[in-house]
DNA sequence: TTTAAATCAATAATAATTATTTATTGACAG
DNA sequence: CTGTCAATAAATAATTATTATTGATTTAAA
């Protein structure tokens, strides 16, 4: 078996890894803060001066940073801001969902400069590889050959064993089964160049937060994402964590409630599906919650239990992940109108106030920013991340 | 207010950093993986021989290292293999715990070349820092001005917020509030010149197992240590990881069981304090479990019970831990003899059959194999790993 | 003679240090 | 009111030190 040789998982470092850290360090720095002086950045990182003077100029002929105004008005030769160049990175996402999958492309400000989407049942690999096969000429036929070159990678958010939900989604068990085999590097390597970067699509959530929502004043919290099934991501360090396989943050998974009775786990009481189950059920219209652009007013009561059972659970839920790592902070968002989230979180700050803690600080909860797009935009981001950010601990070359 | 700088939490790097992370890669490379040859360091650690062989030189000079005798019988120069100096760092770990408080000097390898221990009804400053007080000229004179020079520092493993335990320690009020302001910084500095390393105690029994245990072939998993109360620690990318307020993998405080009622945490479902209790109910002498040297044969039933229902919530507990981080497994350890704890991990992975785990890999439990002095070892290894070895993503000077 | 480990010498990459340049404000003399 | 200069601070250039890599060499075995 060729190239299986042992190797260690942190490996040794050199001149290039420490100037690609670097760098990163100081993209990272201008991400997070917005346009920042170059002394400024040199004061924070811990940096010379002179250094991140030579890094500016590297990634300014990129075409990474673009230099601001001078601001006049103070002694001495006066602070030139630099902030990211929005288009000097491109990054495609493509999410896919219970019932709607999203190709969207992205720059580096985060701004959502296109967007494609498909409804439908259920997902097969045929629908959603045949969307993308239609919708990413389209898209790319809207740059220009100099833009096309500065797309970062293809970053795909989807669930964790899509074929393990077939009876929540009544869907054909044949069909489903396909997933389980599905290589999505391989498949997407047969329709364009770009690197493709898989991700759960929760932790895709999660780096979106963190690059453009709550996230740029926190460096460690868990995210929970709360969609047909809820899910999370994980910030460590000031990195999204996307653990060894992939699946951190998998807090659908959480026991909750009475773990001697089947459907005890997160996913089965803090998720849309359920709110869904309950419109059915009061006679109105399920689907008014999936549209996204419209607000939930009118529908009642079943949205007000369904906030207060998810809210419950959730409180416990907090408490669970920060007994685990002690986090910041718990940020919750989801596929809902803000005002809704708003509700949510009160009331779940509400619900963890009667529950015993002893061992750990008392969790605190922060309302996501970036809402139902989180997925799209986030599996955009993972590209951008991966190749000109801060990823956690690896240094190597 | 000086000092008070804005400085994000990853800074940059310079030469020393690298010079210095590439030493901690290789300490840690001969740490884990036991005597080997430079080449092989050079393999794994992706370093070039040459840098290796300068690093390998200077860690020689230093003591740190020994080389072995050359391994011959192959073709070409025959590979020196090189290991740890045993005597090369020496380090203190003083535990202080609900009952007993332990002083010891470790060695580089892990061996323990001394140990003082007291016991007590409950714990309170006075009577910890006088034991450590006298304790700590004892161990001292028995070494040379070298090995003590060779004192890497003084690492400390504390419960959390030990002024909480009141109702269940039965132990004075006034006294324990004592902890609540006490700095151990502080009270050690005034009696020794030995820099002091403060750890949760779990985290440093994690410590211990991650050195010596099941985490030499594992990079990231969750570790319980179930003593008077169960804890715990958490370990990514192969460095243990204590969190942002060193409280990461307090595993006590999970919510398992019926969270509405109160008592559902697992710290009052899985402790050692449960058995004593039962013990008591059964007429049983209660501090023969406590004693360490002896096993638990004859103590009947109230063990039996014990295990089982500890196993059944250490289960659940298991599958909130892997929701959280995607952990490669589960260590389980305990101040409990080594046939309990086979026992005890038998029967909890027989309880994780039966709990669903949709959205995540079945967790794996896996038995420790440090035991009841893990916290104590572990504190003591906590100055060795932060001087000598790799700590997680920082990568500053 | 072949093989492979270990090391030496030379080279290249990179950050820190020190010195210099640049650009501004504000005081003050004319 | 205007021109000049000291003070201030940012940014960059030149120099220096450190360190990892590359390629050659030595060493020690079968």
């Amino acid at each position: 078996m060729p190239g299986a040789e042992i190797r260690d998982p942190t490996g040794g470092a050199n001149h290039v890894g420490l100037r690609d850290y670097n760098e990163r360090v100081v993209m990272s720095v201008i991400q997070r803060h917005g346009a920042i002086a170059s002394v400024e950045i040199a004061r924070r990182t811990r940096l010379s001066a002179q250094t991140v003077s030579v890094i500016l100029r590297r990634l300014e002929a990129e075409g990474l940073i673009t230099r601001g105004t001078p601001q006049r008005g103070k002694f001495g030769k006066p602070q030139t801001p630099v902030a990211l160049a929005p288009g000097g990175v491109l990054s495609l996402g493509f999410k896919i969902g219970r019932r709607t999958t999203d190709l969207v492309l992205v720059d580096l400000a985060g701004k959502m400069r296109a967007r494609l989407a498909a409804t439908y049942a259920f997902p097969t690999p045929d629908k959603v590889m045949g969307f993308l096969r239609a919708g990413l000429p389209r898209i790319e036929a809207t740059l220009s050959a100099e833009e096309r070159a500065r797309i970062a990678g293809i970053g795909v958010a989807v669930p964790f064993e899509l074929w393990n939900w077939l009876d929540t989604v009544r869907a054909s068990p044949h069909e489903m089964e396909a997933w389980r085999d599905f290589d999505f590097a391989a498949a997407i390597g047969e329709i364009s160049d770009h690197k493709v970067f898989l991700s759960n699509d929760a932790t895709a959530a999660c780096a979106a937060e963190h690059a453009f929502g709550q996230g740029r004043g926190l460096s460690d919290y868990a995210y929970v994402f709360i969609g047909y099934f809820c899910g999370g991501g994980v910030v460590l360090n000031g990195a999204v964590h996307a653990g060894r396989t992939g699946n951190a943050g998998a807090f659908g998974t959480l026991p909750v409630g009475d773990t001697a009775r089947p459907g005890h786990q997160l996913l089965h009481k803090a998720s849309l599906y359920l709110l869904e189950r309950r419109l059915l059920e009061a006679g109105e219209d399920p689907m008014r919650i999936w549209r996204g652009t419209e607000g939930w007013e009118g529908l009642g009561r079943p949205v007000d239990d369904w906030i207060e059972a998810t809210a419950r659970h959730l409180a416990v839920a907090a408490v669970a992940v920060c007994s685990v790592i002690d986090f910041e902070a718990v940020v919750i968002d989801g596929g809902f109108p803000t005002d809704v989230r708003a509700r949510l979180i009160e009331a779940a700050r509400r619900h963890l106030e009667g529950i015993e803690t002893q061992g750990i600080a008392r969790p605190v909860l922060r309302e996501g920013a970036v809402g139902a797009q989180a997925r799209s935009i986030g599996g955009a981001f993972l590209p951008i991340a991966s190749e000109y950010l801060m990823v956690g601990a690896s240094f190597g070359t």
